[in-house]
DNA sequence: ATGAAAGCGCTAACAC
DNA sequence: GTGTTAGCGCTTTCAT
């Protein structure tokens, strides 16, 4: 760093007290005044220096979000467009691939103004409650790690999935997910599934839940072809997140089954890439946009007031109606 | 931020100038009190501000990465790597995923060390040099923005691809790749095949090369489909990116096409996940470590001695054998 | 409307 | 070995 308010304020012959105030556009100075402050700092490139402001004011204008090292699609829609709405709100976004632990720490030291946990976390590496001066918030497992949270109710969402193809008269539906993952968002998925499956009385089948055993979409892929080389041979998937539905949507197409003429789909995972699949995905989950702004809303209301927030806020999930699902004349429920 | 190094001071019975030099690990303080002021420090919970400190000593010990907002398999096991060897040196890295320009202007304000650009961009995008105070390093692109950069020689590594099937008696071999990419990094890759095809004088055909328009593993898929499709029937495949790789051989399997009993192949990218495919792929580029070692020891003497850096400094690529190519006795070369 | 001065938490001379 | 002091770049009373 090199050029400071000193500098500036001997060029515009005033005081640093006066171009600081310059500078943050208080009312206190005189507007020509600050015109030429602002030109001369404009032309000689000045920089605020960061670290001497936070210093002195204890706000940074920067959030800290710890980011899990494996990448998946939903998570970097969703991040850039938190990254956004932050940028829009006056805040920078910076983001750590360490683990929770020592990013938390960390983003501490760096005096962030709130700490944002996008949550992969197993919850079996769970050791305990993580220290923190900055307030922190979870997205993606409810309440994880004792912070408050953001979290996408997802049961209600593959309810509502199998409530919609009910309605189109789907009577045999297979669930494609990770079944065997221990994490509670991959779990409500599978629950919320057979919530379905008992309100609407569906008949039950060994394949009418298979295993991805996986989040990836070869294992999409896999697990679709497990399906279709079973007895069972239903009307409607339902898929637990995008990979998968790359995948399984690979996997019907080699079978020569077309969506939605043969058989209809539904993904978990409501982001815009499901409009540019070979079918348009007719997708369930909670909206981006709306994860995003309560996001941000709930980190901005954390650092303002100095309140907890609730430990658990739900976002509404949506179904997004796309190309994927047709009304179906077939086979009557049995019971 | 609670607690200070005052309050430490004023508990030791001793001034804030030894608490610093104690916590510093300074040889000019006695073991004993250093024990003490250390015991004092951890019990209180006390955490460094890392503003104050930079303010004074002009070092964060913080590096800014400049982060794509696409993401790439290769680029994350990069980082990571990256990133843990950062933290190894007494660094931490923060990212930012902003557009190049303002994420290098966060991290001036916030005062990093040094800034590491992974770049992505398309060189029409480029809008002329970027102002930096703080050493700029890219890798990804050849000197691209006017900074220093990392870069792994594409073009020969593709040459020793070719090179490599030939000598195990190739002569028809077909390069998949996104060959309309503005980017140097594809583009190179490119004129590395064509390398290898002019200097073993191998017979050339319209689908030796098959545009995947895309880097994406469903293009790969395609790209490939298309090649099989056609009158050319290479026994050899050389794939630009590792996801274009894994959609080829979805291709190749649907196709019956076993690898490398029918066909033999080769990728770009040398990550480990090339181990973990259905068949463990022959691969070559710069090695994950190598470059993850380059890329830090360079940010590192960017900061230590201010010279600037060669503005291009080159990775050798690698070959890494694995099961996904086989000697072939098939028909001989034209020439 | 502007300036003087104090101080944020820390380090680095320099003195003792 | 340890303490004193000044000051990093900035904001913020409080005077003027």
């Amino acid at each position: 760093m090199d050029i400071t308010i000193k500098d500036i304020a001997r060029i515009a012959g005033v005081s640093t007290a006066t171009v600081s105030k310059a500078l943050n556009n208080s009312a206190l100075v005189k507007p020509s005044t600050k015109h030429k402050i602002n030109e001369i700092a404009e032309q000689m490139g000045y920089q605020p220096n960061i670290a001497a402001k936070s210093l002195v004011s204890k706000k940074s204008r920067t959030i800290g979000a710890v980011w899990p090292n494996v990448d998946r699609a939903t998570l970097t829609t969703l991040a850039t467009k938190i990254n956004d709405e932050f940028n829009k709100n006056g805040y920078s976004m910076i983001l750590s691939i360490n683990p929770a632990e020592s990013a938390i720490q960390l983003f501490n030291q760096i005096q962030v103004d709130a700490i944002l946990v996008f949550d992969r976390s197993d919850p079996n590496s769970y050791a305990g409650p993580i220290a923190s001066k900055v307030p922190v918030l979870c997205y993606g497992e409810p309440a994880s790690k004792g912070f408050p949270s953001v979290y996408v109710d997802r049961r209600k969402a593959m309810f509502k999935a199998v409530e919609y193809l009910w309605s189109l008269g789907h009577r045999k539906i297979t669930y494609i997910g990770d079944v065997s993952n221990k994490r509670i968002s991959q779990q409500e998925k599978h629950i919320g599934f057979t919530d379905g499956v008992i309100e609407f009385g569906l008949t039950t089948h060994p394949s009418m839940i298979v295993n991805s055993n996986g989040l990836e979409s070869n294992e999409g892929y896999k697990a679709a072809l497990k399906l279709l080389a079973s007895s069972y041979k239903p009307t409607a998937i339902i898929s637990g997140t995008y990979d998968l539905t790359v995948g399984i949507l690979r996997a019907l197409q080699q079978e020569n089954k077309r969506v939605p003429q043969d058989i209809s789909l539904i993904s978990y995972d409501n982001i815009p890439q499901m409009e540019s699949l070979p079918t348009a995905i007719t997708a369930v989950g909670g909206p981006i946009d709306g994860i995003a702004k309560k996001v941000v809303e709930s980190v901005l209301c954390m650092i303002d007031k100095q309140e907890q927030l609730p430990l658990l806020q739900t976002v509404e999930p949506e179904l997004v109606k796309r190309d994927s699902c047709r009304s179906c004349s077939g086979e009557i429920n049995k019971n």
